[in-house]
RNA sequence: GCGCAAGUGGCGGAAUCGGCAGACGCGCCAGGUUUAGGUCCUGGUGCCUUCGGGCGUGCGGGUUCAAGUCCCGCCUUGCGCACCA
């Protein structure tokens, strides 16, 4: 290796000069020091340099940035973080977490030759944004905007490596014409869950035309038995949106006046309060664009097997999906048309079942009670003291009605509820029971009615032990269970028998088997699936989102507005704020934002249908700002493709399908594709990252894209906690303004806010508790370098950790010491030396090269720094270091901390950025010792210690062990075994 | 209540297979540089000790020559779910 002895610096070189430093370093005795002030000279200089070079930019291998020769052979990774929104308040330093680990993978990957795709863009549609400009009192997309500035300011300033061509913002006509235009892709087909996917598994998605031709050719029958031909225009409207993927219908939606808008499911807290503002939530019949992601629930689930992500999610979305396998069963009601179709998960005990149970709200709770008084014999607790089942009935339901969820709950496990006056059959041994109303059983999920088996079901033994029903058992219970309980456990069935068949004896998966066979024959039920998952509510009352580029004809039937007239762009309006309520007031109604402008919303249009120019009417609802995040990391790939959302070719580059699935799939599974590594945090575990799996899998199966699911692994960063502090009333106090007091007689600190005593916690950062931290400070007392070195080193990257200011200055001193062993803080002049590696820094540098190299891309960043020092801290104690170990510590730590290393390898010779420069590799040789240190235990306790060499046998080992005086002292009374692992320790036993 | 994860110095955290517990950093202690403080540098730092050693990874038991690591029971904290039939 030849490389000049002396910096030469290059003309481009981004180095800082001598006569960059400031006024106070020219009268110290140290004016090249690696201070906060040098690292800012260093940093934006060298931040200049990446821009002015595209350093980042990732060659596509197809579409208007196509550049194939770039591209070559070489390996692709795809690295992201999660869609940041531009928020107001700017970053704390616990943002960047995970953008900086994936800025150090991504810079660890580049230098093992991979082509490397990073970027970041802005989630900038949306309620947040939203509500910021109506607070500031301006126009949203001017926040928006201004937002956008200071954060990628904020971002710059970190150095992260992205491409910044590819910087998107889903407020950009230019990219909400792709949402639109994929909303029409999805409200354009429907699921046919009989079709073959190419991959062998049935159900996909398929145009909607090619079902209206199937219902028009009458190779399908349409739904009713019309006659497709004969049909309204409306009618047949109505039908498909039986079908449509993206669909309206008017249903009970999750309703929330304080923030003027409806939400969807994943958005409403289990206590029925909005997520974003914690507002009460109401349900209220309202005509809404709907999602149909209940057609994907199999999918969504099962696939979870073939990508890495954390178990946790995993769990949460298999457990948001909901899905159980059970049966249907129907109960006819006793001198009634109609039957009760139940539920259950256990079929099996179908003969214990001795009462039944309907929800609330369900739709036969009406008709059932019949007329006049309480049939004879009926028990008074079943009543409620009312005088009929019909004045019961209707107490009850009112009652239930005006419990809002939270009451619903705090009222526990207490269960409350009226007989309903009917009797239903039991149709495995014609016994007739009660039928209930009662508000355990939750009309949401299943029917809304159950059959109720108290001896096998905690709830139902409850309520039959409050409302004295019968209990049969049908599964032995184990020995020792107590009798006045329910038995949900395995068992052998008992008592589940009639003339046709009998369980008794079969353990609990035969006799589900046995009964489900037995009433599909008898066409009394069938196996079935259930699923917790609904329909994905997508509209809102809105200003700030992106228009649905549809519009409605004066029948009131919806038109998809031609892909040649995309974007339906965002009126500019003087009013858009939405319309808000009493958070209370359940009777409100929405009104969105856009049905204001009257000259936007009436259009005349001619969409293309042969009908030439008519009237039309446009949705006023917006989209869900998670539109915009379902699939804006497909958009990264080709940002500047008019012709398509993605060229398929960048697509399946980037993204495509892999030979090998992720570790943990199953056997023989097919590799989904997606992004290679996804960081972001848990909390979008069931909103987010369902939605765009869901997105994903539609474009899918229409052959969009290639890839199966889009982030192929996952990893959840923990959060950056700080200190907060509260004064007497516990109010947050600013925490930077609070003094510690340290405790002189060795116990813990205290701590005081202008004079007053206040307690420490640590929370999440935030204005709430008054901890911000920003990266802007950080970077100005310390550096970025030193910033980013801090927070990859606090810890592993999935935990949570609290910050500690004071701690940083560690990192800095690593940065400092390795800037002073490559150059002389006095003079400037780099200091390295032309001379080979002493044995032991060979091996110190070789093993550090193995280390870390096996660190970096596991995001073991915290264990790899831990090794970076050292080596540094070895290389501090060389009289002179050489030039081979500076080098290979410069271009191990410049992942890590960039600029710092661009500006040594510069002033160490080089003209190129170091950013492509080969990561070391280390030499095998160099990593086996040739002499180890053998640990000698007496009866597993550590005695002595024996230089050996590595190779050493077992039995010249335990020779020398055995002769060592300690071992001789121990053993006087006679030695019953000696263990050897050679060469590195031996356990000796003494009787 | 159910499920999952985690409990290691004063603090954040290290520790492929069961094989030297506490890497690295903060803090703390001592020394050096400095008029002084800070910065910076060097060294030390689990606890107890009669200086032999003893005790130590939430608690109690077990397996093993050997346990932070494996098994059983419990406690605590965090997260998720929460009448889902």
């Amino acid at each position: 290796m030849s490389r000049p002895g002396r910096w030469t610096g290059p003309a481009r070189a981004a180095t800082v000069r001598h006569d960059a430093r400031r006024p106070e370093d020219t009268m110290s005795e140290t004016p090249h020091r690696y201070t906060a002030q040098m690292a800012q000279q260093i940093e934006l200089a060298w931040q200049d340099r990446w821009q002015e070079e595209g350093t980042f930019h990732a060659p596509n291998p197809a579409g208007p940035w196509a550049e194939p020769e770039k591209v070559g052979d070489r390996e692709k990774l795809l690295v992201l973080d999660m869609f940041p929104y531009p928020s107001g308040a700017g970053l704390h330093v616990g943002h960047p977490l995970g953008y900086i680990a994936t800025d150090v993978f991504a810079r660890y990957h580049r230098m093992t030759g991979k082509n490397v795709l990073h970027c970041l863009g802005y989630d900038a549609f949306g309620l947040p944004a939203e509500q910021y400009a109506v607070q500031t009192g301006q126009h949203p997309r001017k926040t928006t905007e201004a937002n956008m500035v200071v954060m990628k300011r904020q971002l710059r300033r970190l150095g992260l490596g992205h491409d910044d061509r590819r910087t998107i913002a889903t407020i950009d006509p230019d990219y909400y014409t792709w949402t639109q235009w994929i909303f029409l892709q999805i409200f354009n087909s429907w699921y046919d869950a009989d079709a073959v996917r190419p991959d062998g598994g049935v159900g996909r998605a398929r145009p909607i035309d090619e079902l209206v031709q199937e219902f028009a050719s009458g190779a399908r029958p349409v739904p009713g038995g019309a006659d497709w031909v004969s049909l309204s225009p409306l009618e047949r409207s109505a039908v498909l949106d039986d079908f449509r993927l993206a669909y309206t219908s008017e249903a009970p939606v999750n309703w929330a006046p304080g923030l003027g808008t409806v939400l969807s499911n994943e958005e409403v807290t289990n206590d029925g309060r909005s997520e974003r503002g914690n507002y009460p939530v109401f349900k209220t019949n309202l005509r809404q664009w709907m999602m149909r992601i209940t057609a994907y629930a199999d999918r969504l689930a099962d696939d979870l097997d073939r990508v890495d992500w954390p178990d946790k999610v995993k769990a949460m979305q298999r457990n948001w999906i909901g899905r159980s396998q059970g049966a249907r069963v129907a109960f006819p009601v006793v001198g009634h048309d109609a039957s009760i179709e139940v539920f259950t998960t256990r079929p099996d005990t179908l003969f214990g079942a001795t009462f039944m149970v309907l929800a609330p709200e369900h739709p036969l709770v009406e008709s059932l009670a019949p007329a006049g008084g309480w049939p004879e014999g009926t028990n008074a607790a079943w009543t409620a003291g009312e005088p009929s089942p019909q004045a019961a009935v209707a107490a009850y339901r009112l009652a239930a009605s005006r419990k809002s969820e939270i009451e619903r709950q705090t009222e526990g496990k207490d269960k409350t509820g009226v007989f309903t006056g009917a009797f239903a059959t039991n149709p495995v041994n014609g016994q007739q029971v009660p039928v209930f109303v009662a508000d355990y059983v939750l009309m949401g999920y299943g029917t809304g009615a159950i059959m109720a088996v108290p001896a096998q079901d905690e709830r139902d033994w409850d309520f039959a032990a409050k409302y004295e029903l019968p209990v049969v058992r049908t599964v032995q219970p184990s020995e020792g269970h107590p009798e006045d309980q329910a038995f949900t456990g395995e068992g052998a069935a008992i008592n589940s028998s009639n003339d046709e068949v009998s369980l008794d004896g079969m353990a609990v998966a035969e006799a589900k088997a046995t009964i489900i066979d037995w009433l599909s024959a008898k066409g009394l039920g069938e196996g079935t699936v259930s699923y917790k998952l609904r329909d994905w509510l997508f509209s809102r009352q809105r200003y700030w989102g992106e228009p649905f580029p549809i519009v409605f004809d004066e029948d009131g039937v919806a038109h998809a507005v031609p892909d040649s007239m995309l974007p339906v762009e965002l009126p500019d309006v003087p009013d858009y704020s939405p319309k808000t309520f009493d958070p209370d007031d359940s009777s409100s109604q929405p009104e969105p934002p856009l049905g204001r402008v009257q000259e936007w919303v009436d259009v005349e249009l001619d969409l293309g249908d042969g009908r030439g120019v008519r009237k039309y009417r446009r949705e006023t609802n917006t989209m869900p700002n998670w539109a915009g995040s379902c699939w804006y990391y497909l958009r990264y790939l080709d940002p500047a493709n008019h012709d398509a959302f993605v060229d398929p070719a960048n697509e399946a580059y980037w993204m495509g399908p892999q030979a090998a699935p992720v570790a943990g799939a199953p056997e023989g599974a097919k590799d989904p594709g997606g992004v290679d590594l996804y960081i972001g945090g848990v909390e979008h575990a069931v909103l987010h990252l369902l939605y765009a799996r869901f997105w994903h899998k539609v474009l899918h199966d229409l052959g969009h894209v290639s890839s199966e699911e889009p982030f192929r692994k996952y990893f959840s960063q923990g959060y950056i906690q700080a200190p907060a502090y509260r004064d007497h009333r516990g109010q947050p106090v600013e925490a930077s303004e609070v003094v510690e007091v340290p405790d002189h007689s060795g116990g813990e600190s205290s701590y005081t806010w202008q004079g007053q005593p206040v307690t420490r916690e640590f929370g999440k950062i935030g204005k709430s508790l008054k901890n911000v931290v920003s990266p802007d400070e950080m970077c100005e007392q310390y550096g970025a370098d030193t910033l980013r070195v801090y927070e990859m080193s606090m810890g592993p990257l999935e935990l949570s950790k609290p910050w500690e200011t004071r701690a940083v200055v560690g990192a800095q001193r690593f940065l400092q010491r390795l800037w002073r062993n490559v150059v002389d803080e006095e003079t400037g002049e780099v200091r390295v030396v032309d001379a080979p590696l002493d044995d032991a820094t060979a091996r110190a540098l070789h093993r550090t090269i193995d280390a870390v190299s096996r660190d970096f891309p596991t995001l073991g960043f915290n264990t790899a720094i831990a090794r970076l020092i050292e080596l540094n801290n070895a290389l501090t104690k060389l009289d002179a270091v050489p030039r081979e170990a500076a080098e290979k510590l410069v271009v191990m730590v410049a992942p890590l901390a960039p600029h710092i290393a661009e500006e040594l390898w510069s002033r160490l010779g080089h003209e190129e950025t170091v950013t492509y420069a080969p990561f070391p590799v280390a030499d095998p040789a160099l990593l086996v010792e040739d002499t180890v240190t053998c640990v000698v235990q007496v009866k597993g306790k550590v005695r002595d210690r024996l230089e050996v060499p590595a190779d050493i046998s077992e039995d010249a080992l335990r020779e020398q062990v055995l002769a060592l005086p300690k071992i001789q002292a121990a053993t006087e009374g006679g030695i019953r075994t000696v263990i050897v692992r050679a060469p590195k320790l031996v356990n000796v036993v003494p009787l």
